[in-house]
DNA sequence: TATGAATGAGTCTTCATTCAT
DNA sequence: CATGAATGAAGACTCATTCAT
């Protein structure tokens, strides 16, 4: 089941060039995750990466010695910090669980103005199941305490009367992702869906941190029908 | 340089008459739709979705000719009429955007259901950008007046006060979207990420109604902070 | 049905520069050239010229992209610069159309001895419908001018009675073709229909000539039975 | 060496059907015979011929068992046949060596008339090395003496003074074929080559036999130039 | 660092062939 | 006689990977 380059050589010992001026490498793992998220993983080539950053294939695999650890860095050493950032609230920001979801909200969308592959690759190739970085990350967060914090905030709120009792706090993460990747994720061609669509970024976080936020928050009386 | 190579082969001698007879073809494009919801189109072959139907791989061939056209039949005979439904409100429905809404996501959920393969799908290879099944379907759509008919609807019961000012109608769909197929999409391992999580169908169903009505509805105070 | 499957591939990210160190580049067209003249390119696998070459048939994509290519290499770089020798008349060579007639006999005998694969793919591949290289060639002289003028030099001769008039100077060209080459494309295997045969070239040229040029100005009285 | 179907199926035994109502067969063999010239052999699928005969690939496999087995059958029931004409002179013909000759060529056209897949076919699959009916034909006529009573023949009359000394007995019937076969093989499309060319049967015809009888007995003096 | 030549394994596709009906 | 469904064995082509330079 585990897809994680089992069989492979091994390991090649300390070949690899240590030092910082890993200017190159840098340069490729820009590069691959950005064809990765606009292409998808399993239809980008370790030669697509390369030629991205003007060099050979060959030297992919000086940089990273084989396409799966290539994929590794780029659950390390791009993806996990904007993870790590997007946890992260601000020093002094308000407590409280409706601040610190508008903080979510309000993070994901700057930091994904600064790496604009960022929902697409989430999306397509973390979250979804069959994702090729899947099980990477997976294994990474395996004693991640982060989702789980979040949710027991959610519940004591949802304890107190403070969140509609309909909302499910395991789910509550999710629907903010899906809330704000997806429309970023196809941003680039919505107009090709809805013709003479202009929505801004602005205009964006606005509507998702008002239907979250009311979401949540509202009291509307239960639904009442259920035909399809 | 010399640019004399087209497609080559001129639609092959002896062309089968796809009668009626076609158990083996439907069985295929089932089995397709399974492995391209679970593993990514990218990353499925043609020999594991024939392998999938107790076939060969020439199978394939002989069905649909190409890998090509079994991405087209994917779309034509197993994603389209899917769409169909979901756009199709039930007889005698009650009027009004809210019940539209409601309506939207509860036959997406019921379809899903009949149709596990539908959300990974949809979100993978149809709406985001670089998804194999995106630019058949859109060329498919071209004409459609579905989404554009939901939109008008939805500002207009805005200009009526009925809907929250800061909703905006051209991407309401796409977060009911998000809102809804981003859960089931991963639904499967969910407990990977949130141990011990135990959400059912209905419960998620219920959360993702309530967050959006309320969220459409809601008339909390616009936010104020800025500050990510 | 659906038409949405041109040519695939976008060029290939990192496309070799094909420097002039293109020694193995010349291996593969000269083992190319030889196996489609001795089994016809039809019957010819690209891993079989690879193997000729002492590689694998990737090695025929790396230089050539596909087999395609490879044919219009063959043409381009092999076959056409023997044309050109072969209309190339000598420095200082004699006037006249029976020198001329002699010349293009004379340089097909001296090419053909010094690439033996030319009548065989000539016959084979060129001059017949269906040859596999007939499209690529045609394209390439589509604006040539060499045979028209040549028909020209024969029928202003004939003008002149200098050629018996039952000559047809649209034919001629390709009679000459025709004693040149078919002989040279067999000759390995004479022996097998007619044994204890053995001519060699000088005869073989000395007859073709012999046959030609008094074949052109003879004056025997027109046929007169014409009962087969 | 020797590449007639050696390994394949036991011959089946008796289960062909006797009988003489073989009308699938014959059309078969027409098709065959007709796509075999027009596209060589090589590049001509079962699959091809059936089609051009409005039946499926399994039905030449109902009458001929295999594809070898159906080029056995082209060569003994459509190429031999043809053969036999060729060499039987009519019935009170005139005797000598250019009445000989005369008579081959105008019996080559007339049948060739009646049979225009022929030139193609006896060019491209027989004559040549690689021709993939040239093992089987060799074989049938290992026993045959046509070719060898016909160049004893050339030999004597060049003995007696009749033919032109440079002329090859050997190679004397070759010559035949290329100017006879060759341009009817590419009849159909000079004008590609020459254009506004339009050189009917009979002119053709005429130029083979003036070229080739006053090739034979023309007396110019041996050729005195070398240089190609 | 960087490349070009080379390879082996895998993927799509074609095709002769079989067989139950 | 005739077909449609099915297969296995090639064949073209792609791609990650290696290595000498």
């Amino acid at each position: 089941m585990s897809e994680l380059h089992p069989t492979k050589k091994p390991a090649r010992a300390g070949r690899r060039p240590r030092g910082n001026d890993t200017e190159g490498r840098e340069r490729l793992l820009d590069a691959a995750v950005r064809l990765f998220s606009e292409r998808g993983i399993a239809n980008t080539t370790v030669a697509q990466v390369a030629a991205a950053s003007n060099v050979t294939a060959a030297m992919v695999h000086y940089w990273f010695d084989s396409r799966e650890l290539l994929l590794d860095a780029v659950v390390d050493e791009r993806f996990a910090p904007l993870m790590r950032e997007i946890w992260q609230p601000a020093e002094g920001a308000p407590r409280g669980v409706l601040p610190l979801m508008e903080g979510l909200v309000r993070r994901l969308f700057a930091i994904s103005e600064k790496s604009p592959w960022l929902p697409s690759l989430w999306l397509r190739e973390i979250i979804q199941e069959g994702g090729l970085l899947r099980e990477r990350w997976l294994r990474r967060i395996r004693q991640d305490r982060g989702g789980a914090a979040f949710r027991t905030e959610i519940a004591r709120a949802q304890g107190r009367g403070d969140i509609n009792p309909e909302i499910e706090p395991d789910i509550l993460f999710i629907s903010l992702l899906g809330l704000v990747l997806l429309p970023l994720a196809t941003a680039g061609s919505w107009h090709l869906v809805i013709p003479e669509t202009q929505v801004d970024r602005a205009a964006l976080e606005r509507h998702v941190i008002a239907l979250l936020m009311n979401g949540m928050t509202g009291t509307r009386p239960p639904h009442t029908r259920s035909n399809p």
